[in-house]
RNA sequence: UGGGGUGUAGCCAAGUGGUAAGGCACCUGCCUUUGGAGCAGGCAUUCCGUAGGUUCGAAUCCUCCCACCCCAGCCA
């Protein structure tokens, strides 16, 4: 019997087509880029399109580039382009040496521009935008021609150079291509290559007040970098034609060619630069990391590892029909990563003290505990056992359903890795809220089982009252109440869908005192609740803990149905 | 009434003329010192957007139709 080892490497249609273009000799060598611009900070979209690229480069042998589009620097900043490489390199991509920038281009594309001119393909135009956008038809009506669409060569060449050296405002001229008006399609009615904009950029300072527009750069960019599958998403479809006649009219030094796939799209959350950046600037959350944000920085301060993404990112494939992903898909990525890599501990969220009666005072004892059942790697810790201990007021109930396992009054219960316990009594204060739990344990249970063998179903987990750890939980849900925020009636916006209780912060919850020496940034399972991730806001004596995700829950399952 | 795309299960998605992969979700059991995890099984009666056609045979080829998405920035 031959068991047939296939490691399933994703397929889809674009790989299918490197893979012809390596069978047919067109390349030998891949390179493919990632093209951000620096407007805003990445987001699980993003994340998809990096490792559809990266994946590309590094399963073919290839080169990924990264390659920051900055040709708008109304809108770009430094500070986003260092989250942007801060991000890709969390993600695990590694680029190297080929770290580009649009603008590192600025000059050959202004030569190729004014190539443009010399060949009579190109001309300055001084109409305003307005008259240009008047001029330019509508989708079932030509456009018409400017009336500057046949200046000589040489009075474009002369205005075009005014315009770079900063003779004219804002919005006065712009260059345009000399394509056709009438065309069906839109982007190739004489678009715009170049606008002045007298603004610092970024990485060029002042050295230029005019800039190319992106459809003028990106194909040439790539074609610069030899770029071989120019990757980008479905709504750059119509820009192809415009993309692939500056390749054939210009001497680029490749024929790069581009492809297009449908972004992604999922449900409880928005995924527009625009709309996160809304967002933030209106304080619906607390910056571009805060957990609730499909950021990447977002992401990973929720405590998603980079591995669940990839994991995720290749589970939703890469096609052309536009679609949206349900968020459990991209939740069980995580939970099935958490739950190999996570390492255990007991924490409670909402304390009730418990009292074994007769436990000894003063006594106390270590129980080992294993870190990870999924991984024996993991080994063990020691948890300290008391006569006072914390447990979940979620897992007592006075007066219980059918088949509720945990503890009640009379009934007996395990400790993780400890003792049994029975419920004896329960104390409560002058408003009739439970304060305290009296309990008996069974000395012959200890390590969890019990020598005459009876069943206990029920394990709950605990934190002795000695040396728990206080600590701040952040419980987050869905940033939104619905699928589709954007589904709005007439008058409301996105921002209407707004969930208010996507965050709740517990402050006085109880843990075991490891997880207050856990490293920021660490995503640690609390035993039977979630998994947790240390948040850059602990303090040596107050951790602070964002709840990455629930463990499934069986018995909220069952509740529900009856 | 222009052009460019896309329609396979509740959600993604393989499939490219030979009799509908896989995942998520959901449902049944089993197991369990996490009601987690795991294991076993179920989940498109040949309606693969619809209607015809070609063929021994069609999700795959052809034709009509329908639905949805994108495009009229000096944004990317």
């Amino acid at each position: 019997m031959t068991t047939e080892e296939t490691v399933s490497k994703p397929s889809n249609f674009i790989r299918d087509i490197i893979d012809e273009d390596l069978k047919s000799g067109k390349y030998t060598k891949i390179i493919t880029r990632f093209p951000p611009e620096p407007n805003g900070y990445l987001h699980v979209g993003h994340a998809k399109s990096i490792c559809l690229n990266y994946g590309i480069a590094r399963d073919y042998n290839g080169e990924f580039h990264l390659r920051f589009d900055d040709t708008n620097p109304t809108k770009e900043e430094q500070e986003y382009i260092d989250s942007i490489k801060e991000d890709l390199k969390w993600l695990g991509c590694e680029w190297g040496e080929h770290e580009y920038y649009a603008s590192n281009y600025f000059q050959q594309l202004y030569d190729w521009a004014v190539l443009m001119i010399e060949k009579g393909l190109a001309y300055v135009d001084d109409q305003t935008a307005d008259e240009i956008r008047d001029t330019r038809g509508t989708l079932t009506e030509p456009g018409k021609n400017s009336p500057f669409r046949d200046r000589s060569i040489e009075e474009n060449l002369d205005l075009f150079k005014r315009m770079k050296s900063g003779e004219f405002k804002n919005g006065e001229k712009v260059l345009r291509a000399k394509i056709d008006m009438a065309s069906p399609n839109i982007n190739m009615r004489d678009p715009v290559l170049y606008r002045i904009l007298h603004e610092a950029h970024p990485r060029t300072g002042n050295a230029w007040c005019i800039y190319p527009m992106y459809d003028f750069t990106h194909g040439q960019s790539d074609a610069i970098e030899k770029i071989t599958h120019s990757i980008c998403t479905l709504e750059f479809q119509d820009h192809r034609p415009l993309y692939d006649w500056f390749i054939k009219v210009l001497p680029v030094p490749a024929e790069p060619h581009q492809y297009e796939f449908a972004r992604l799209n999922l449900t409880y959350t928005v995924m527009s630069k625009r709309k996160l950046l809304r967002l933030v600037k209106d304080n619906k959350v607390n910056g571009w990391d805060d957990p609730r944000m499909p950021t990447i920085s977002g992401m990973r301060r929720r405590g998603y590892p980079p591995e669940a993404l990839h994991d995720f990112c290749e589970r939703i494939g890469v096609a052309k029909a536009n679609s949206t992903v349900d968020f459990s898909l991209l939740e069980s990525s995580i939970r099935d990563n958490l739950n190999l890599h996570a390492p255990r501990f007991m924490g409670v969220i909402k304390p009730i003290k418990a009292v074994i009666e007769n436990y000894p005072v003063g006594q106390h004892e270590y129980f080992d505990a294993d870190n990870n059942p999924e991984d024996p790697n993991a080994g063990t810790r020691k948890v300290k056992f008391t006569r006072e201990i914390y447990i979940d007021a979620d897992d007592f109930m006075e007066n219980p359903p059918k088949k509720y396992f945990r503890l009640s009054p009379g009934a007996e219960v395990r400790l993780k890795h400890a003792y049994y316990i029975t419920c004896k009594e329960v104390i409560k204060d002058a408003q009739g809220n439970i304060t305290e739990l009296r309990c008996e344990y069974d000395p012959q249970s200890r390590g969890g089982s019990s020598p005459d063998g009876r069943r206990v179903k029920g394990t709950i987990q605990w934190v002795s009252a000695e040396d728990g750890v206080k600590a701040e939980i952040r419980l987050y849900d869905h940033l939104f109440t619905v699928e589709n925020p954007d589904k709005v009636e007439d008058g409301k916006d996105f921002t209407d869908n707004i969930n208010p209780d996507s965050l709740q912060v517990v402050t006085d919850a109880i843990v075991e005192p490891a997880l207050a020496e856990l490293e920021p940034g660490t995503t640690a399972q609390f035993i039977r609740l979630g998994y947790f991730c240390k948040d850059k806001d602990s303090k040596p004596d107050k951790p602070v803990f964002n709840r990455t995700i629930s463990l499934k829950d069986g018995w909220a399952k069952t509740l529900a149905k009856s």
